[in-house]
DNA sequence: CCACGGATTGGCT
DNA sequence: GCCAATCCGTGGA
């Protein structure tokens, strides 16, 4: 970790931008929660954009609905949803006002409260060393190890609770592109970026 | 009111 | 590699 930008929240003009600019900046940077001085954080490793304007995979493509409100707000939000009757997503709203876009966070690398990740998905404390890999590489993953539900819909990244601290921007040579996964519209789209070199990724 | 299916995961073949 | 689990937002009748 970088001791110059270690502490250096990431402020509401960072989100504020075009929304794949800020998917591929969002790459190294470390998403923090910290609920009642229980801390989660981790480097963020793999992520997907999504642009209701253009794109029929994203929750905003029909319009506005009390699920998706807060993707059509300002940058700096966070818009939890649930899935498969079984999983919350996070992402990272962008943009101005009306854009609605987001970016999902699919993957991180650990760094704080690893243990309690480790009960939070596995349901008990030790694990084997592969198993640590399997932590918080995949959208859903990454929710259940930090506890982030529902409850979570809308908070405010540049509040206390739930934050992103600054970190050198990647080289461009480290992030790989690809298509997004799970998805079966547009599904061309080159909207998904990850970090090659990270073993925490959800897939190569 | 009811039917459909999903920005996933984990277990089984 | 294939597929069921499981709930609720969404859209049509």
């Amino acid at each position: 970790m970088n001791p110059e930008s270690t502490y250096k929240k990431l402020e509401r003009k960072f989100y504020t931008r075009n929304l794949l600019t800020v998917a591929k900046e969002l790459l190294g940077k470390i998403f923090v929660k910290n609920d009642g001085g229980i801390v989660f954080s981790g480097i963020i490793v793999e992520v997907e954009a999504y642009d209701g304007s253009v794109d029929e995979a994203a929750h905003t493509y029909k319009g506005k609905t009390k699920r998706n409100e807060i993707m059509f707000g300002i940058g700096g939000f966070l818009y939890v949803y649930f899935t498969y009757g079984a999983h919350f997503c996070s992402n990272v709203v962008t943009g101005t006002q009306d854009s609605g876009t987001a970016v999902l966070i699919r993957a991180l690398e650990p760094l704080e409260g690893i243990n309690r990740m480790i009960f939070n998905r596995f349901g008990r404390d030790l694990i084997k060393e592969k198993e640590k890999f399997n932590l918080t590489n995949g959208p859903g993953k990454v929710c259940k190890a930090m506890s982030i539900t529902k409850d979570h819909y809308g908070v405010d990244l540049t509040g206390n609770k739930i934050f992103l601290l600054d970190q050198p921007k990647i080289n461009d040579a480290r992030i790989s592109i690809s298509k997004r996964i799970g998805i079966k519209k547009s599904v061309d789209l080159p909207w998904r970026f990850y970090l090659n070199d990270n073993p925490y990724v959800s897939r190569k």
